[in-house]
DNA sequence: CGGATATAATAACTATACTTACTATTCTCG
DNA sequence: CGAGAATAGTAAGTATAGTTATTATATCCG
């Protein structure tokens, strides 16, 4: 088992225990979103009438996979989308009254959970990860959408 | 944007980082492998006649996924399976000559894109991002699997 | 012994995640 | 202005990743 220290491996058993974990808490307060289907609604609540690509962008996913995404998110009623005015090619995406409700009451429960996720660390472990996976992952994620009316 | 900074979400990225680096230097070798496929013939070859189970065990999967994932390395010659005369429910894994040669091929190729994952940190940096991420990930991949022979 | 329980694998279903290809539009530049 | 490049979104295909249900087989226990 030359496979199980390297880098790969561990990232992917994080990734795997930090999923478990939202999808636990998730379930005991009765809802239904997955950590991607949040990730997206923060990323449109903070820009309204943002476009499909750019909120791929701003959460580093592909457009063909948020596609289906947003989907998800419009059959559970908490986005709407329509066709840009200025641009018949892309959709504006919005949240839904009842869509923010549900973030009201999402976000506590998850900024409660992130320190699950790292639970075998303990609060100076724990930000020295925070710091250095920030900075592994780089500065991709910095920058803004490109084309959304604020 | 709060999601952003969410230890969540810089997993997630993390692992995207982790699989594109892994599949950028497979195909660069001209060779077809994915992290998981790689995991699971480390496992195959260190335990030989593994049950898929264990293997699912071995590498934190479970066992639906890694039914698939063998398939597919059957499909590539990698590994032959037969059914194990002492439980008629399992499946014995094995390597093929054609498999272990390509691991032989692939393992130092892993090994040396492991630092390249983990690119925005220096020498130092990592060692604490590894360590911290064991420490994390806990003591659950320390297990060895039940039922097969040596 | 024989029924209840447990286990190995598969199947079916949902949700990422990425690739390539395709359509509809928009932009750019000669 | 108009052709070609670029972009937004969708579609289809592959590979994880997990859940629940089903089938076949083993084991355990009264």
């Amino acid at each position: 088992m030359k496979a199980r220290g390297m880098a790969g491996h561990l990232i992917r058993r994080l990734n795997q225990i930090s999923t478990q974990v939202f999808s636990k808490h998730m379930h005991n307060a009765g809802l239904d979103l997955t950590p991607v289907q949040f990730a997206a609604m923060d990323a449109i609540i903070t820009h309204p009438g943002i476009d499909q690509a750019s909120v791929a962008a701003l959460i580093a996913y592909d457009r063909a996979t948020i596609g289906g995404v947003i989907d998800r998110l419009e059959h559970k009623g908490y986005v709407r989308r329509e066709v840009s005015k200025r641009d018949r090619r892309a959709r504006e995406v919005r949240v839904t009254g009842k869509g923010a409700e549900a973030f009201e009451q999402i976000l506590p429960i998850v900024t409660a959970l992130q320190d699950e996720v790292l639970n075998g660390l303990d609060e100076t472990e724990r930000e020295t990860f925070l710091k250095l996976a920030h900075k592994a992952v780089g500065s991709e994620d910095d920058m803004e959408p490109s084309s959304h009316v604020e």
